[in-house]
DNA sequence: GTGTTTGCAAAGTGTTTGCAATTTA
DNA sequence: TAAATTGCAAACACTTTGCAAACAC
């Protein structure tokens, strides 16, 4: 048996398990993606770039299965939404209390540690209303 | 002459000469968009909430051209874009250095101050990088 | 008059959905 | 086998664009 092989086995199951626990399905498609998505150093990905690497990779999966997954794996609490870019949407697998960088012309995502960062004199939001989260996006250029 | 008749005189003259501060023609739907914007107190509005409002007011302008201006308005600087909902666009009357609270379920903005909040422990941005400007969202729920 | 701006309708982009075929357990 | 999932294509919401008619100066 060659490396890749018993890599992508040993992946395989990783990712079944995960899936497993968050409750979903381990299909072929979600197993691919999650292998893609879990199994490195934390990722930004948007729909589109993830398509694109499942695909080179030699797996079939449709568009719409990678936006229906991404959605799934959010709702799972594995990944997390960012808001960034009015144009496309990116999920980040670091679901911990962090902020981003954030370089627009390159789509690029940065994690910036939650511990560095602090964000003072946030005011008593309007009665009715309390805070549920506070992101902080760090909009960044080459200079 | 009546008392809307003399305000809506006085809005158009303050209009157009904004308007033509920043290198804008005055045409008779810039004209009445600024009012809706500049005139009053600082104002979040999407092309669709801003369309509707100056439709409402009796005043035909189309929503290719209300996109168009706003997007003039806010290279010309009188407006700033505010990315908060991957849905649609938001645009802020106010210019100047200011944060928002975010209530994602009914599309609603609120100015922040500047000087009220603080970001501590923003990182070096990597080598070949600098900061642009540093946005804070405070995401606030309905209690 | 001349160059700018507008409005319409069409095109474009990223995303979601309905439903038959397929897959998982 | 029963229920969940996939893929396709069509539908969607928001936004942008091409171009002839209208407008500002």
């Amino acid at each position: 048996m060659g490396k890749a092989s018993r890599n992508g086995k040993a992946l395989a199951a990783l990712a079944t398990g995960r899936l497993r626990q968050a409750g979903l399905r381990p299909t072929r498609q979600r197993v691919e993606l999650a292998g893609l998505l879990f199994l490195d150093c934390d990722r930004h990905v948007t729909a589109e770039s993830l398509h694109d690497q499942v695909t080179k990779s030699g797996v079939k999966v449709s568009l719409a299965t990678v936006y229906n997954t991404l959605h799934q794996f959010t709702q799972a609490g594995l990944l997390r939404q960012v808001i960034v870019d009015a144009a496309r949407s990116y999920f980040d697998t670091n679901t911990g209390d962090h902020q981003h960088f954030f370089l627009e012309s390159e789509g690029l995502l940065i994690d910036i540690p939650g511990e560095s960062i602090a964000v003072a004199g946030v005011p008593t939001p309007p009665p009715g209303l309390s805070v549920d989260r506070v992101d902080v996006v760090v909009r960044v250029r080459r200079t």
